[in-house]
DNA sequence: GCCTCATGGTGAGGTACCCTCAGCACCGAG
DNA sequence: CTCGGTGCTGAGGGTACCTCACCATGAGGC
């Protein structure tokens, strides 16, 4: 294989996932929310009784930083911080019913856009383009 | 196409295109240069008579954002600030020797890099990868 | 030649998002 | 009850951006 096909196809890889970053981005416009609060409110949200160093783990994040991004988040009143009832040094996250309905939308504008992404290409496409991704991910 | 399906292309996407923003971080490592001065060292290697400016646009970023750029590129010793002979406003950014040469050292080290990972794929998946991609781009 | 407006770069100051370290409250094993 | 470990947060710091204001210079109209 010559080095420029390889470099190439990095490059595509970088560009398509870029423009798929930004789509997120404009996709979460609307709510006024970053990327990164929106990974948050998912992942609260996804599991109940979420405590901060579980959101800390879950975002690859120190635990530190996850009581900003639920400061950041309770502010917005998208969750709710209360006391663990098994551990009173622990504080679990509970979205706000403002929360779950924001998070709900979120994930059928998302689900919508990447609807839209892959209805180019055609079945076959699809189904090579994941092989050749997960083998290019394992 | 179910919804599903988009989902999981997505997530594969990002994947993939996250394990090679991270090679691409362990390849920067022995030269202790981020991502983003690499790339702007690479676009002032590229071309030579780069003012403040051009790299500002070239790495999509406001102009004053450029000068802390180059002061970190200076610093380092890998470009040089000399005056526009043009337009005594202007700075230009050219290499020095020593960030000609690192900067061919990290390009073939990304080179290799893609090769690898690259060549888990046989031709016509290559083939078939570039092609998908372009139509995500396009 | 001079005035005016636009342009290139940078100082000052601010935001977002991370971090470490220290400290406090609490848990649980001995 | 004591003591090492754990969960969270205040204090302080770093990086990579930004905008706004400023200065020096350029370039076009008179």
């Amino acid at each position: 294989m010559p080095d420029d096909d390889a470099e190439v196809l990095g490059e595509l890889l970088m560009r398509a996932a870029r423009g798929q970053r930004r789509r997120w981005r404009d996709t979460l416009a609307p709510w006024d929310l970053s990327p990164h609060h929106a990974r948050a409110l998912h992942v609260v949200t996804d599991r109940a009784g979420m405590r901060l160093s579980d959101l800390a783990e879950a975002l690859h994040i120190a635990p530190r930083s996850a009581t900003e991004v639920a400061d950041a988040l309770q502010a917005r009143r998208l969750v709710e911080r209360t006391p663990d009832p098994t551990d009173r040094r622990a504080v679990v996250l509970t979205p706000t019913d403002e929360g779950r309905r924001v998070q709900q939308e979120i994930a059928a504008a998302r689900a919508a856009d990447s609807r839209d992404l892959f209805a180019r290409l055609d079945a076959a496409d699809r189904a090579t383009l994941a092989r050749i991704l997960r083998t290019l991910a394992g």
